[in-house]
DNA sequence: TTGCGTGCAAAGGTTTTGCATGGCA
DNA sequence: TGCCATGCAAAACCTTTGCACGCAA
């Protein structure tokens, strides 16, 4: 899963991100080893973290433009009929396990010749919890 | 619907969203007029874009952090259902009006209790050409 | 005349890139 | 040793802002 040279700075960024188990930004991460006595070259952080993109470790979200990039630890639960979905309104990543998608994933499969790639989709919305709230 | 002073940039603005009946970047709008010999300033573009989409006569759509936003023009009609597709290989942005993505919201709504927000949500994935490479 | 609109350039923020150095295997 | 990774600074990119001038009402 880890191609390349195995260094401190992996470890760490990959270990910071498995404790958090939030999205953080980029900023986040370099803040954090900053504070903490072992600071990280920026772009050290953006490219590692990208490859964690590639390889389906962490989870990529954008809100707005002009606003930081999320990233989030989903490690290797399982990839098969998994989706996220996060709430625009709490941040909150819903790891949801129902079929579902993979209908979707056919639907754009037959009739759009598109291959979705359920790993990197991430589906944008309200949770149960803040519509709730938004009723009220 | 409009408010302030009618000027000559805001109208061609406008037509030239009418017209395209498409999703265009800032961008756009300002390369279209400038190879027109109607140049005009970046910054008017933007703030008349953004105060179209306050009044929702315009709908903007984020995409990933450093990427442009595209903004549409939606007039009094209720927002058009589509949906986004982009390509993880080339990056091309599909626009996508299959009204199958609803079927999609009303599954995540009834079973899962999450609001879709179809202007958020992007759908990664392989296009059509980058498929083709792929077996070659 | 009043005050919003415009346009230029500069600033703002996030992310990427170039390049010399450092460190893994 | 060879090659990838790192880190710094600079660049690239989209977007916003400051400010003087222009123009609608």
């Amino acid at each position: 899963m880890n191609e390349g040279y195995k260094t401190k700075q992996k470890t760490l960024i990959l270990d910071y991100l498995k404790a958090v188990d939030e999205h953080v930004t980029a900023e986040d991460v370099v803040n954090h080893f900053r504070n903490n006595g072992n600071p990280l070259g920026k772009a050290t952080v953006y490219r590692y973290l990208e490859k964690l993109v590639e390889q389906n470790v962490v989870l990529k979200y954008n809100f707005a433009s002009g606003q930081s990039a999320c990233y989030q630890y989903i490690g290797e639960k399982e990839a098969e009929h998994h989706y996220h979905l996060i709430c625009v309104k709490c941040g909150n990543l819903i790891h949801e396990k129902c079929g579902y998608m993979d209908e979707v994933a056919k639907h754009l499969s037959q009739n759009h010749d598109f291959a979705l790639d359920p790993l990197k989709t991430v589906l944008y919305g309200e949770c149960k919890n803040c519509r709730c709230e938004a009723l009220k």
